[in-house]
DNA sequence: AGCCGATCTGGGAGCGCTCCCAGGTGTGGC
DNA sequence: GCCACACCTGGGAGCGCTCCCAGATCGGCT
């Protein structure tokens, strides 16, 4: 007469089946379940359709828990944005990463776990999330390069591919990035055959190695093709409104600009804005190329923006394929991976 | 001599240190250490000290996955938006919802872990993730009438809270909604007050329970006002296009209309352009009313929109607390909680 | 002096799963 | 007819943790 129903377990928490019932009520055990289950070898035909059957009939799902404390695999991903707050809503270049990352782990059956950290408050939780072993490895976005966390990570024994390049870091990490000087090549070039001479630039913030690399790109090509680049860079911070005052600044030094290559869509899109108000036909007057090639925003605008090409879902791909291999063999030799990238040429130039 | 190193665990594989390798290294027992570091009642000053400095010297991290698998909580909570991959992309409420997710969610201690579920194609994915104790509970934002997402949910035993109301559901479940119908009432009573008299809308797409309580309040408050809706109402897509369309199609068809009330910021932009381009002025010639507030849209449009204020986070908020409630009380009675909302006048109205 | 409760500690059990190993059954080759 | 070898099955161990319980120690109070 102990056995009242007073102390019981909580009211809702219904028993979960777990592999045990599965078994019993397959008329097997609990190997074999598990063994049909996780479709393993040497399972007949019968046990693994009652297993089947019995697992459907009682509603089972395995208990992660359980499986990753045997395992040592969680089946999650973390997909680390390091990056001040403000910054992430309105870049669509983010939010293209996550769309894509979701999408790619899941094809590989992966989770993604989303950590957003603001590169100085969050450095300590993140670091400790990712160390807690409640993922199996990282994609870690973190462009400034200032930010601490790249080198935190180093000391953790967690697998990481980095997108883009890693701050402060050389070798040894396993990288995938794109083109950035080539893309500014492809696009200078583009401009000076089409006879534009007095090509300025607004460049990304200078605190990050895809701008910088931009800019670079900008800078070398003006000077193979025998053109003189000072002063023609202005630095904007990738937001609209920063590529609206940069090209302002930038046309009451040189009235004369025939052309402009800005170093995102979303800066490009501020620079016509500006353009547009002084009176300046476009392409007539002053040709725009831009780089990211934004599905939402390059072939959009009026005119249609002539912008460099980079696919986040193709570097995120590349990211994801890297970390799987990483996670089947953790001696996989470093390497960067650099991705092509080309011009899309619309009305804008 | 069996002992050889050939098999061994994988390389790169160090061992990390356990419990039971803090307990040793600090002379105490498995438990005194899991009390320690629990920070539990009952364990002396020194014992705590020892322990915390021997987790500290070995590098210790708990493994989450045996924790969970004997407390039955993982720590971790889903935030699930439910939505059509091309939507999600540009839309700000979206990406205000995932920061907020995230912040919210890290301020109660607990990890987010978001799911994109493209309506139709990913449903059972999505519910046999959330099925397989990934997680604790889940904050679901499915906004779309036919989602049959919410109804699958229901069978599950994980604790839900709703951002927006529920597709198909109406009691039963938690949900955060905001006073859709309530706002578009405020911003018309605005436009009634100061005078104008041909108010149209412009309504989000008529499949979500928002954009339908928008439009049902603008109706409303008109009729209530001595006015007629009758033909004034265009219905559109919440993209920048979407909005520039429907304001065309509203001044063909009315070319003496003095206002128009749009059910969100990013249309409210599409829709300015439109009336840019017709030479309209704003206000003088037709006042503009949006809604959502968005901090990066409204305040910065030429003219500064006039906007419906809602505050993503303050409904995140809400439902992180009433998610925490249910995880601890499973039979919590379910409420809808409606948040209000407010104008914020700006010179576009 | 004796006792009781509060404080602290260690060991054992067990969460639900996977993996290893011992064994059972069938089939083919000599 | 017997062995070798595939195929298939079940039980045991153990992953690293938390929780329960039994016991030890120490005051403070009758």
């Amino acid at each position: 007469m102990s056995e009242g129903g007073a102390v019981g377990p909580r009211a809702g928490d219904e028993e979960r089946p777990t592999l045990e019932d599965v078994a019993a009520f397959a008329g097997v055990s609990r190997s074999t379940a598990s063994r049909a289950l996780n479709d393993d070898a040497y399972v007949s035909a019968a046990a693994r359709e009652k297993v089947l059957a019995a697992a459907r009939d009682l509603g089972y799902s395995p208990n992660q828990a359980a499986r990753s404390l045997v395992t040592r695999r969680t089946g999650a991903i973390a997909v680390v944005l390091s990056e001040p707050e403000a910054r992430l809503l309105d870049d669509p270049y983010r939010t293209a990463v996550m769309r894509a990352g979701y999408r790619e782990l899941a094809d590989v059956g992966r989770q993604m776990v989303l950590i957003f950290s603001d590169t100085r408050e969050d450095l300590s939780r993140t670091v400790r999330f990712l160390e807690g072993g409640h993922v199996d490895g990282a994609l870690v976005f973190a462009p400034h390069r200032a930010d601490p966390l790249p080198k935190a990570l180093r000391l953790l024994r967690i697998p990481v591919v980095f997108g883009g390049q890693a701050a402060g870091i050389r070798r040894g990490v396993h990288v995938v990035d794109f083109d950035n000087e080539g893309g500014a090549r492809l696009a200078v070039e583009h401009l000076v055959a089409a006879g534009r001479r007095r090509i300025a630039t607004i460049a990304g913030p200078q605190d990050q190695s895809a701008p910088i690399d931009r800019l670079a790109g900008w800078r070398k090509t003006l000077l193979d093709a025998g053109l003189d680049p000072a002063d023609l860079a202005e630095e904007a911070d990738f937001t609209l409104s920063g590529g609206a005052n940069a090209m302002s600044a930038l046309l009451a030094r040189h009235a004369d600009l025939d052309a402009v290559f800005v170093a995102s869509d979303m800066m490009a899109v501020g620079a016509l804005r500006t353009l547009d108000a002084a009176g300046r036909r476009i392409p007539e007057d002053i040709a725009v190329v831009s780089f990211d090639d934004n599905a939402t925003l390059a072939p959009a605008m009026d005119p249609p923006l002539t912008s460099v090409h980079q696919d986040p879902r193709e570097q995120v791909h590349a990211m994801v394929e890297t970390l799987m291999r990483l996670l089947d063999d953790q001696n996989l030799k470093p390497r960067q991976h650099i991705l092509p990238v080309s011009l899309a040429v619309r009305a804008s130039s």
